[in-house]
RNA sequence: GUCCCGUUCGUCUAGUCGGUCCAGGACACCGGAUUUUCAUUCCGGCAACAGGGGUUCGAAUCCCCUACGGGACGCCA
């Protein structure tokens, strides 16, 4: 069924529509790993027939989103390759060649301006890798060029998948109805078909049908503005259809390489979740080395106006050092740590009606104020930590009563990086300002 | 309407030859723990083999029917 010398060679074929879209985001994945598993060759073939809607910029989201993803190609745009071109509105030469063979075996004629293909009459048999035997009569004949002389997708897909030498197609399910017109094209040119795998679709989250650009979350390029981590995303795409088939969900893109496979596939459609990919962003943030969060938070920061060549390096470094652990997605990161930079940060409204409504806060607040001065120099998290435990058994509190408090005095959130490390890099100074910031304006009389 | 594909917790899934599955993991949700909070961490809970017929000593696993879901039926790709 393969080609002549048996290579893997797999293709991902996209029209350049102006965005890219999460469920080819995942055929070209699949076909990326099917190749890099086989040791084949993973070519990207520009599918611009449609003149009316292809443009450079929609061809840069989609090269740029591929290699956001890291799916690196073989052959193609911007790298080549032996079957130059890669953009089908380059190569028509070639299809009209091919027009030439199916006219001299009677299997094209004209109508009505078009150019019609013959079909057979008889069942077309499509082994498919992943549904197993499937059979499909393809009872009409259908236009291979249109009237207007573009020849049509159906046409030179196999066209470009004969020239190039394709294997293995690995496509989306809503293909394998067009898979028995592709088999009557092929065995036409005189040529077995390449091995089908259809892969299962990504529906909505909610409601009927499949992911539509308009659903959220259902744009590669959005991520990347979101500082998605490429590779989490990559993950959850991989999980969505395919499992290591042992419990583990987070892992390395060279293990999954190792252990893709077509029969692994599952066929049934799955259901985006984009909770779920925020929770993987989120375990791919906390497991990063903290040189690469590092440098992956300093832009969001400076971008957001907090640090700049002024900043003091090592504070900043403290700052993103315990927030690291926090996050679940670097978006998150200016909210989160805004006050560490700033004294004008905002106060959360929900967490300032608990701190008032508890009723302590005023009263802790001064307590803890008062004791500061038994710490003399030292600002630590262990020394923190010892004060605060040692002033709650003083007057008879739940170190939760402290915690709160000056957590929302000093930062104006309810929650945030561990109490004491947050404390210890906002630094003594910083600390007591905002606290007496914090008695003067909740005063009685001044709530 | 016709044809094709599918159906395990709300969701993603594990479940190679039917028995060790009164069905495992993860997300979400709920509840606890860390005499320290929280969006982290750790424990625990909730929750599924679509339904009906077969085959078999035995079926989530095989067969049939029904229902439901998805897709394709374009001079779109």
């Amino acid at each position: 069924m393969n080609t002549s010398n048996g290579q893997v060679r797999v293709r991902f074929a996209p029209s350049p529509t102006g965005f890219f879209h999460i469920g080819g985001a995942r055929t070209a994945l699949f076909n990326w790993l099917y190749a890099r598993h086989c040791g084949g060759t993973f070519v990207l073939r520009i599918e611009d027939t449609d003149k009316k809607r292809d443009s450079e910029e929609a061809l840069r989201v989609l090269i740029d989103g591929m290699k956001w993803l890291g799916l690196d190609w073989d052959e193609g745009p911007e790298v080549g390759g032996p079957h130059e071109p890669y953009f089908q509105s380059k190569r028509s030469e070639i299809y009209a060649e091919y027009l030439q063979q199916l006219r001299d075996c009677g299997r094209a004629y004209d109508r009505d301006g078009a150019v019609w293909f013959r079909v057979s009459g008889s069942m077309s048999q499509i082994d498919d890798k992943i549904r197993g035997k499937v059979q499909r009569l393809e009872e009409k004949d259908f236009v291979i060029v249109r009237s207007d002389g573009q020849p049509v997708f159906h046409f030179v897909n196999v066209v470009d998948d004969i020239a190039m030498g394709i294997s293995h197609v690995i496509r989306g399910e809503d293909h394998l109805s067009n898979s028995s017109k592709h088999v009557e094209l092929f065995l036409a040119f005189g040529r077995q078909p390449p091995t089908f795998a259809h892969i299962p679709l990504i529906l909505k989250t909610n409601g009927p049908g499949k992911m539509s650009k308009r659903d959220s979350g259902a744009l590669i390029e959005d991520y990347a503005g979101r500082n998605y981590l490429p590779e989490a995303v990559r993950n959850y795409l991989c999980l969505l259809g395919w499992s290591p088939k042992d419990d583990r969900e987070i892992l390395p893109i060279e293990e999954i390489i190792a252990l893709f496979d077509l029969p692994g596939i599952n066929k049934n459609n799955a259901r985006f979740d984009e909770k779920k990919l925020a929770h993987i962003n989120g375990e791919y943030l906390r497991r990063m080395a903290f040189d690469d969060f590092y440098s992956r938070a300093i832009p969001l920061l400076r971008n957001a106006g907090l640090v700049d060549d002024s900043s003091d390096g090592a504070y900043v470094r403290s700052v993103l050092g315990i927030c690291q652990e926090k996050l679940r997605e670097l978006a998150e990161l200016e909210h989160f740590c805004a006050y560490f930079f700033r004294d004008d940060y905002q106060r959360d409204a929900t967490a300032e009606g608990k701190i008032i409504s508890s009723g302590n806060s005023l009263a802790s607040v001064g307590e803890f104020l008062a004791a500061l001065w038994e710490l003399g120099d030292r600002w630590d998290v262990e020394s923190l930590e010892q004060f605060t435990q040692k002033l709650a058994a003083t007057n008879g509190r739940k170190t939760g009563d402290y915690i709160h408090s000056i957590r929302f005095a000093v930062s104006g959130q309810s929650v945030g990086p561990g109490f004491y490390a947050m404390v210890a890099v906002i630094g003594k100074d910083r600390t007591v300002k905002r606290l007496e910031n914090f008695l003067r304006q909740y005063s009685a009389g001044n709530p």
